[in-house]
DNA sequence: TTATTAATTGATACTGTGTCAATAAAGTAT
DNA sequence: ATACTTTATTGACACAGTATCAATTAATAA
């Protein structure tokens, strides 16, 4: 490589950028007053100088831009390995992506205010059943609905799921999605019921 | 009653409101630049004056309100009735509820990036499926999924759909979203598979 | 220690908000 | 047609937030 992929970077600007991530979660979380985020009030809760935000983000869209990608990456992260040797480790990648936005609830919720972050989390949705589909093809089950219909209702499902504050576990919503498209078998890889 | 339900309301106010609501969804289908809705913007497209929209409105947040309010009370009257008699007319209610939105398809996009709109729109498909339930509970057929989680995913298709520019006529929608519930009978009530 | 880089400060021009009093225009009623 | 009432416009105002400076202070890297 031409470029050292791990360049040093001044322990200000991570902590910065780290404190201006931080206030912008914090300021998404009070919904009750409507709270419009101003790069004030962003600067104020992060206890930083106004003028600092601009040394490093265009605008709040832009804040709002990274944060989305450096989460959705890290959840691509936590799904992707596991395509290869899910049949391995018997844990399916809709339990993989289920299970890290059940431990990051509360940022998934705030971040869903966001179109692009909603735009994006979908995709990763229809990536994990088009893999899945692919797979089962070949077992001679027939497919009978389009996929952006299986896509668009289970992505339906996870938002609700984590807009109420994750109810239910990874596992028994897994398992109910699986339910609701006659895949009669639970999420261990257990038989439920005979077709 | 005591009070007379048509009061005559000055022409100058039904066209003044009128004119900011077309000028509301004009701006809200501009998402090239991510047009932030400005009081100014919309005087501007409405050709009125800013003050005069303060008249009206407190804030943008109040026009929306009352434009979401409008757009989903016109929808629930359409499905409302039919509940009493569709089986008279053969027209579920899903349906009556999808031809409407297919009816007002640019309205339901824009309206869709309100988080009030979403919340309340979700609450109409709940109700309808929740009745639909009640009517299914007696005939044998056992419940299987929670009614969040068929209303949650409901409400993702119908989303995508509304987001892609309703590519599926509403019955074929409708007969879709009955497969994913192994309601085998398409929407016009004809059976399609035996269970 | 000494460059170097980041953060702060105070200033700037700009856009948008919400409200006002005064005036013009349109609608209602006789 | 006239007088009365309500709505809309105009220009002004104080205020809050944006995005960008140049100059200064503080922290980091060599």
């Amino acid at each position: 490589m031409s470029t050292n992929s791990k360049q040093r970077v001044d322990p200000r600007i991570t902590r910065t950028k780290k404190l201006f991530k931080e206030a912008m979660i914090s300021l998404l979380q009070e919904n009750d007053d409507k709270s419009k985020v101003t790069v004030q009030k962003l600067a104020n809760r992060a206890e930083l100088n106004r003028a600092t935000f601009y040394l490093h983000y265009q605008d709040i869209e832009d804040l709002m831009e990274q944060m989305v990608n450096e989460v959705l990456e890290e959840l691509s992260g936590k799904i992707n390995p596991v395509f290869g040797d899910h049949e391995n480790t018997g844990t399916l990648p809709i339990v993989s992506f289920l299970e890290h936005i059940y431990d990051h609830a509360v940022l998934f919720q705030v971040m869903l205010e966001n179109k692009d972050f909603r735009r994006k989390l979908f995709n990763i949705l229809v990536e994990i059943i088009s893999i899945r589909r692919e797979i089962k093809k070949g077992s001679g089950t027939s497919v009978k609905v389009p996929i952006e219909i299986v896509a668009s209702s289970t992505f339906g499902i996870v938002t609700w799921w984590i807009q109420s504050g994750t109810p239910y576990s990874p596992i028994y919503l897994a398992d109910q999605i699986n339910l609701l498209y006659r895949k009669n078998i639970n999420a261990q890889g257990n038989t439920v019921k005979k077709g």
